[in-house]
DNA sequence: ATTAACATTGACGTTAACGTTAATGTTGTT
DNA sequence: AACAACATTAACGTTAACGTCAATGTTAAT
């Protein structure tokens, strides 16, 4: 076993920049509200990233560009993600079956009511893809009509 | 046939803000930035919108609210449409075959490009919704477990 | 120890997407 | 024709999500 932020594998801010794509102010921005918080500093106080930084900053921005969150929702998201993370670790102290079973009934709470929001854009996406689809496909038999037809 | 803004179904801003949600700054918004022009006006100059209209902004209000798109984005994706539409009405003045069949396929390059924008959202969503219902199976799992080893 | 290249914290600026208020005009019932 | 209930434009205000300086400090290589 290893921690995960032992010790190498701290990034720059420059370099999580151009890993990430977004940029400096953002990163900063992204601390300012609590979104994101470095790993570390260094003594001169400058910011220091983990790959596990890293890896949220990709999820974060997976869902404000792919999914169109705001910064608000991404926040309590994350917020949830993190509470699991909690019932996690009190998870492994506990030692009660009954508490354990229950715990994890509450992390199912949350996850489910994440998926419930996903699921509405889903099916408002796959209706759109539908449709589009299906234009694609009248266009083809029209296609096929006209040159048939002669 | 009947022309759908022929006469009676007008509405006024007011009916249409609490039919589609919209606040009716919103309204004026959208017109302003020439998301939707409503079809009339009456000669005292108040708006008056069409079925169609209303249609369009719920539209709008889907692209917005489930998908997160931009204003911006919405307004390319109904220029799109719109001019797909402009290419329908030209076509039916067609009487080339050769001509009719490149309009088809000019109508499908913009329906792809919105295809591709569509898809991107929707395996991203896909794949947070896997990993969340992976979650639930695991833990369903882990309950069994504790439950049966008593 | 110096220095170029990066970092830090303010602090003010910007854009999108509306909210709010004010001054004025319109509608449609009484 | 009068009046309440709605509408119009114009203009300024607001919030989120950053961009852009400016003044200062840090790092790392020479």
């Amino acid at each position: 076993m290893m921690a995960d932020t032992d010790e190498q594998s701290l990034y720059t801010i420059e370099q999580v920049a151009t890993r990430t794509g977004f940029t400096k102010r953002t990163l900063r921005y992204y601390e300012e509200v609590g979104l994101l918080l470095p790993t570390g500093r260094t003594e001169g106080n400058y910011r220091r990233y983990s790959e596990a930084d890293v890896e949220r900053l990709e999820r974060i921005k997976n869902l404000r560009d792919l999914l169109g969150f705001s910064l608000a929702d991404i926040r309590e998201i994350m917020e949830a993600e993190d509470e699991r993370g909690q019932i996690r670790v009190a998870y492994k102290h506990e030692t009660d079956t009954t508490s354990k079973v229950a715990q994890l009934y509450r992390a199912d709470e949350l996850i489910r009511s994440q998926l419930h929001v996903i699921e509405k854009k889903l099916t408002g996406l796959e209706q759109m893809r539908t449709k589009l689809m299906a234009n694609l496909e009248r266009h083809e038999q029209i296609r096929n009509e006209l040159l048939h037809t002669k």
